[in-house]
DNA sequence: GCGACAG
DNA sequence: ATCTTGTCGC
């Protein structure tokens, strides 16, 4: 059984261990059938959390399976150290998948991270699937605003190398941070999001994941 | 030393 | 993350 990371120091010295197995050649799937979207959702009290991960096919982006687990926080809220939070909860939830996806899109950034290893990478790893980081506001980086319509983007630079882009899902609307975190590049992963965001800001992987980890949270209860 | 800091 | 109120745009 693998012991739960409890301290800072532990969580520290599993991501510099894991942090080389990341595949930054990629290039991913090309026009992958399914796509994965994973999110979590917090009690008022912050001591319960339920996460969700809903499959799509992306023709239709359809919600063709899905699975949901209520569970615990499993570390504390430590910016950099966020994907020890949420991973245990995500993997249980992954495994109540009947299907197997071809991309992970997360919610938070995988590349783009203080030692270029968040929450995209880390699951990435973990699973072996290719996996991608869409964050709605920054942790790392300098960029310069992206052109206003739909599809623009623009590098986000972090101690002198790019580690993801800032990228107008829709016209006029606020960007989101899209970065690598396993076996895609980062042309694809724009390429992924752009094709998950016809109608809104966020993809359609993440609002379907969000709506049904919300409602496992209100219910109190687990299912797929 | 002081701020910033995915969700 | 979550809560709440308010405002703008379609």
């Amino acid at each position: 059984m693998s012991a739960s990371v409890r301290t800072v120091a532990e969580a520290l010295a599993v991501q510099e261990q894991l942090r080389p197995l990341v595949d930054l050649v990629g290039p991913g799937p090309d026009a992958p059938a399914t796509v994965a979207g994973l999110d979590v959702a917090y009690a008022e009290e912050g001591d319960r959390l339920a996460a969700a991960v809903t499959v799509l096919d992306t023709r239709t982006l359809a919600v063709v399976d899905s699975a949901v687990v209520v569970g615990r926080p499993a570390f504390g809220y430590v910016p950099g150290l966020f994907a020890f939070r949420e991973l245990p909860a995500l993997l249980d939830a992954l495994g109540g998948l009947r299907t197997l996806p071809e991309l992970l899109v997360c919610d938070g950034h995988g590349l783009a991270h203080p030692r270029r290893f968040g929450l995209a990478c880390h699951l990435g790893v973990v699973t072996g699937l290719p996996a991608i980081g869409v964050g709605k506001t920054p942790l790392v980086g300098d960029w310069a605003s992206p052109g206003r319509e739909r599809g623009a983007w623009s590098p986000l630079s972090d101690g002198g190398e790019v580690v993801g882009r800032v990228l107008r899902t829709r016209d006029g609307v606020k960007p989101v941070f899209v970065s690598v975190g396993h076996r895609v590049s980062l042309a694809n992963a724009t390429a992924q999001v752009l094709a998950l965001t016809p109608r809104f800001r966020l993809p359609e992987t993440t609002r379907t994941a969000d709506r049904l980890c919300r409602d496992a949270l209100a219910a109190g209860t687990s299912r797929s």
